[in-house]
RNA sequence: GGGUGAUUAGCUCAGCUGGCUAGAGCAUCUCGUUUACACCGAGAGGGUCGGGAGUUCGAAUCUCUCAUCACCCA
């Protein structure tokens, strides 16, 4: 027989935290064996950037993720949850690049090569932080499996990528418009760039007609273009203009000459119903440009600075001063008719904050438009789940008015593309230098030198091949294979479209599977006011804070008590809940190990259940009803439903109700036989263990500590995070009716005791008046009714429909 | 302008495919220190489920409409 250890009478959080955390990374306990019989369950982190630190997101997205693996590792499957971290190209790159401006440095200064040597250096020195953060966490990653967007493997797997869709022509160059960021100087894509509603003015520039004396008033937001204006378009339909179309306008401030054409994008219902057309500086402008073979004269510099294009006067101002310039000379001029106030959506570079101009360049892009086909089909068909469901809609919308995806930048942090130029212009896109000068030496007849692209690749699209080139692709490796297409995938809706839309594209594009099954997106953590939280309005919270002052389960707890796929307010008060049911759990354990410190052998047969008190019986099916909830919430991936069904269990049967009736057993142990108390015992201990065990996923600190002080002894296992979930036990199933009259009138007595203002102790007699059935189950039952009345002195009667009960109280002293 | 979601007790929210007097936590009030726990226990009060209309034997739940808020896209 083991003795079972008492614990003790507190315990301390951070000491107990750090230890246990410290014994989980030493044992290596959450890899997973893809030689394992088991199933296989695999999740991918989503890539934090290498330069962040933990905040409340990262903190929601992991823990969801982990209350998952920690179940599914208990359910017997063999998890792999695959950790990493991103290069965050742009947001990396400018963080550096300040760096260096402190010491007046410019990354031109150092060159590319060196810029990328120093700037590895400095990556790999913050890098740690946020891996640190997230094991304290507690979350369980197979650590020894972390990968890096950029190391070697993943960046293998983005060149072979690049260049086999290149071949299939899914990527392709070209000259068009994009957006481009003048403070960061590369391009963008449609979904880096935030609209926002400003207060504008429309200017009305009147524009002189050749050999009339008539002028034609366009409108426009932005006068600093018109030297790069190309034509003025009117509807053709609009009588006012019938008789402009064809003659030309001398623009004024050049000596250029503009024709007046006929065109649809020109509204008669708006403005003056006769547009500037600039095909370089307006993406509308550059597709009517197109239809007319209008020249594209470029105005601006990549600074968003007039150039040599521009008249002498302005060469050399910023848009917006320039801007202001032009309306006064325009005056001057007396061709300037008005201004008016408008609200305008203004276009803002997401990483550079600037305004983003519009601006012809060269690029590179992916056919997203062809790579969507299947992408929608795939979650149309269901074989990707979304939850909550109705991100379905968003994904949809958006992919069936995808356009092709802008994905090169012009950085030097990431992927460089792998495409080769020879003097000519012939373009060799290959994995390495060495093929490419073959494949160029077999086309020219000889060797010839050749000049690499400089652009690096967006983020995203090394991220797009997250779920496969962590698992070794191209590489037929045994993890691909066992793994790969992954089971689910938690995430923020904020990059549904950045990230797992890109994942779905290049995943079906690449390996022609989907990448995971299931996607849950959760939502914000905001502040207690419902604010979002922002480094510029300094209303966010640092996880540290709450992890400090109630415990990383304490915080876990209130995580998992978000409802699925909403926003969850953060304050202080709601985590508090969480340290209290720590608190609770640690107490119940202990009240239960106390009534087993004498005589109770754990490692003796269990007592049938058939043997067992009508009360010990009935939380042994409570307990069974509560597993199978728990289970199936669980299995819908519902952590908030499966915490709130073990805490309403937990806290109000098994704490306020089951416990307070069983003290009297072991209070009076004279009114009482042996296998009455041993009933008891063998229910506190069967109850405990599935308590701690249903509790796990969610304060996995805490049900450890637990299991390694009371249960590890007697089953072995060296952590509690590798047992076997509780599971419903058919023998712990048997008709227990009898209960729900006793526990009516356990209500009846505590309500009465509370208006008669008693406490349990100063109870003399109850006096308990019911109908006949009850009568008849209290006499049957009064041993426990005695034990739930607090007195020995019972008076049963029948003849009322309702419960009566009648306290009469000790007497004073 | 288009779309999505939300609107339930003072606060934060549950409430699946319509069905017993609409639930929880926090807060409030009253009571109780009884040998796990005051980071506790017992009890109570508090809602015409945003407004209106409809379908139905029956609607917080379905339909329509209006209002307010949030987010996404243009």
């Amino acid at each position: 027989m083991i003795k079972i250890n008492m614990i003790e009478k507190g315990f301390d959080t951070a000491e107990l935290e750090t230890r246990n955390q410290k014994f989980w990374d030493e044992n290596n306990f959450w890899a997973c064996n893809p030689n394992s019989d088991k199933k296989p369950f695999c999740t991918m982190m989503p890539p934090p950037n290498i330069t962040g630190s933990l905040h409340m997101g990262h903190m929601l997205n992991n823990a969801t993720t982990d209350f998952m693996c920690r179940y599914k590792r208990m359910k017997g499957f063999d998890v792999l949850w695959q950790p990493g971290t991103d290069h965050a190209a742009i947001a990396a790159q400018m963080l550096f690049e300040k760096e260096l401006t402190k010491n007046k440095i410019r990354k031109e200064d150092l060159g590319r090569e060196e810029f990328l040597r120093q700037m590895w250096e400095w990556a790999n020195g913050i890098d740690s932080t946020i891996k640190s953060q997230l094991r304290r966490l507690g979350v369980t990653p197979d650590w020894k499996r972390e990968r890096f967007t950029l190391d070697e493997g993943l960046s293998h797997a983005v060149r072979k990528v690049f260049v086999e869709m290149y071949k299939r022509d899914m990527i392709y160059r070209g000259s068009y418009m994009v957006n481009w960021c003048p403070k960061q100087q590369t391009v963008l894509s449609d979904l880096e760039v935030e609209n926002k509603e400003e207060n504008g003015k429309m200017y009305y520039i009147k524009y002189p007609v050749d050999g009339t004396n008539e002028t034609i008033t366009i409108g426009t937001t932005r006068p600093e273009t018109m030297f790069g204006d190309m034509a003025v378009a009117v509807s053709a339909d609009d009588d006012r203009y019938k008789h402009l179309v064809g003659k030309m306008i001398n623009l004024p401030f050049t000596d250029r000459q503009i024709p007046i054409i006929t065109d649809e994008h020109a509204d008669p219902e708006k403005g003056t119903g006769a547009v500037k057309i600039t095909p370089a500086h307006d993406f509308n402008d550059f597709e009517v440009g197109k239809r007319h073979n209008l020249p594209e004269l470029t105005v601006m510099n990549a600074y968003a600075k007039m150039n040599e294009n521009a008249p002498e006067k302005y060469q050399g101002m910023n848009r917006f001063d320039c801007r202001k310039s032009v309306i006064e000379d325009l005056k001057e001029l007396g061709l300037f008719e008005k201004a008016e106030d408008q609200i305008m959506q203004i276009p803002y570079s997401e990483r550079g904050g600037v305004v983003v101009e519009p601006r012809i360049t060269t690029q590179w892009y992916a056919r997203a438009t062809k790579l969507a086909d299947k992408a929608i089909q795939v979650v149309e068909d269901g074989e990707i789940t979304f939850q909550p469901e109705h991100r379905k809609n968003l994904y949809m919308a958006w992919m069936r008015e995808i356009k092709d995806w802008c994905i090169s930048r012009q950085l030097w942090w990431g992927h460089q593309i792998p495409a080769w130029y020879a003097e000519d212009g012939t373009t060799f896109v290959e994995e390495t230098e060495e093929e490419a000068h073959h494949v160029a030496e077999l086309h020219f007849g000889k060797p010839v030198e050749l000049t690499r692209d400089q652009d690096s690749l967006d983020t995203w699209f090394s991220s797009g091949l997250w779920p496969f080139s962590t698992l070794g692709w191209p590489d037929q490796t045994k993890e691909l294979d066992r793994y790969y297409t992954t089971d689910y995938l938690s995430t923020a809706a904020d990059i549904i479209f950045f990230w797992v839309a890109r994942m779905i594209m290049m995943g079906l594009d690449t390996t022609g599977k989907i990448p995971f099954k299931h996607v849950y997106f959760h939502g914000l953590v905001r502040d207690a006011k419902g604010q979002k939280m922002s480094k510029t309005k300094g209303n966010g919270t640092d996880p540290k804070e709450p992890m400090d002052k109630y415990g990383v389960d304490a915080l876990r707890y209130w995580a998992a008590g978000i409802p699925m796929g909403a926003d969850g307010k953060y304050n202080d008060d709601d985590v508090k809940i969480g340290r209290k049911l720590i608190v609770k759990l640690w107490n119940a354990t202990r009240f239960g190990l106390m009534q087993l410190e004498e005589n109770f052998d754990p490692s003796a047969t269990a007592l049938p259940v058939s043997e067992r008190t009508l009360e010990d019986r009935w939380l042994l099916s409570e307990l069974n009803k509560t597993i199978a909830e728990h289970a199936r919430y669980m299995d819908k991936y519902d952590n908030f439903q499966a915490r709130n069904t073990i805490d309403t269990f937990f806290w109000n049967t098994f704490c306020d109700n089951y416990l307070e009736i069983i003290k009297d057993r072991f209070w009076n142990p004279e009114r009482y036989n042996d296998a009455a108390r041993v009933s008891a015992q063998w229910t506190l201990w069967e109850s405990l263990r599935t308590i701690i065990g249903l509790f796990a996923p969610f304060i996995p600190f805490i049900t450890e500590e637990l299991y390694q002080q009371i249960f590890k002894q007697f089953e072995g296992t060296e952590t509690l995070h590798l047992t076997t979930f509780p599971e419903v036990k058919d023998e712990w199933n048997t008709n227990v009716d009898d209960m729900k009259g006793m526990l009516d009138v356990l209500h009846a007595i505590r309500q009465q005791r509370t208006n008669d203002k008693l406490g349990t102790g100063q109870v003399e007699t109850v006096a308990i008046t019911t109908n006949i059935e009850l009568f008849e189950l209290l006499k049957k039952y009064e041993t426990m009714m005695q034990a739930i009345a607090r007195t020995e002195n019972l008076e049963l009667e029948s003849g009322s429909d309702e419960i009566k009960i009648k306290i009469t109280p000790k007497l004073k002293d």
